[in-house]
DNA sequence: ATAATTGCAAAGGATTTGCACGAGT
DNA sequence: ACTCGTGCAAATCCTTTGCAATTAT
């Protein structure tokens, strides 16, 4: 009935594909491949969760450090074009950028404590959604659910939280 | 079983209570009556759907041309912390604001076509969330749903964009 | 009188863009 | 060769803020 995306480890094989997949996005428009965009995507696909501009960013510098904001900018558009990654916006102001899962759709549970967001999918969700745009003579193309709250496991969210705090320090 | 908003006439004596209600907020948070605030919340509560600052500034101009957009932002501000006014975002980057309707909660659809943004709610879906929340140990404090897509209405839809274009250039 | 509010312009943060130089095809 | 990409800084967009003058209590 539901499935969360909560793996820890980034499939190798996947990466490959989507690897595979840019290269043949950019050759199909007559882009070229270069250094910087293979860096780029490569750190992309080897982080797993919801990525901001300025943590893409700090990965990548440990690469090569003389890739800038605009580089990333313009190759997350690209990504996003070539339906390799979606961009998602949740609240805080800043775009956030997640490569597809496994699971083609699916929406979002964001703690406000600790900053947790999961996924997950529920075909009668969907099913719903569905049921109420057709009464509405409306077509969706896409939708988003984000469901905002708290962890219940307080435990697990506090370790969530002050692990956070702790890198926040430090960086 | 749902239920969509799209009433063509602001009820005045709902206009009336929300002023009221505004006055009492500022009262008690010790706050003044001034004559922009009147200005901007009479105009506001008399507009209806989902209204950008720049919308709102522009019809504001036409009673007092001397108001400006921080004051415009200050007022929304207090809109929103009174509760009489939610803020959204539907990702063209731009905040909207919306005086509560008499449906406590409701949803989005978006037509990406004509920009036409209808509410629904819907009590399946509102319980479907909860039960998924339930079973990933989580707790709902809000949620945001959005349909994005397009009107099956062809006519309809054409008429508004069509309106919205000759609007733009006559802006 | 006192504290809050206004309007302006300047500052802010995230993102985009112009341009001269550098690199891929 | 030719076109596209890069990196930087400057520009842009929406929004917030500092401040001196003004206004409500």
């Amino acid at each position: 009935m539901m499935s969360v995306n909560q793996a820890k480890e980034v499939d190798e094989n996947l990466v490959k594909e989507k690897e595979a997949a840019f290269a043949e996005y950019i050759q199909r428009k007559g882009l070229k491949t270069t250094r910087q965009r293979n860096t780029i995507i490569s750190v992309f696909f080897r982080l797993r969760g919801h990525i901001s501009v300025e943590e893409l960013l700090n990965e990548v510098k440990k690469v090569n450090p003389r890739i800038g904001y605009a580089t990333v900018y313009r190759t997350l558009h690209l990504l996003v074009e070539s339906n390799l990654v979606e961009e998602r916006r949740f609240g805080d102001g800043l775009a956030r950028y997640e490569g597809h899962s496994d699971v083609e759709h699916h929406d979002h549970m964001i703690c406000l404590e600790c900053g947790m967001i999961s996924e997950f999918f529920n075909p009668r969700l969907e099913a719903l959604q569905e049921k109420l745009a057709e009464e509405n003579n409306f077509q969706i193309y896409r939708h988003r659910l984000e469901l905002y709250g708290a962890c219940k496991d307080k435990d697990a969210c506090n370790k969530r939280k002050n692990s956070k705090a702790a890198e926040a320090r430090g960086a």
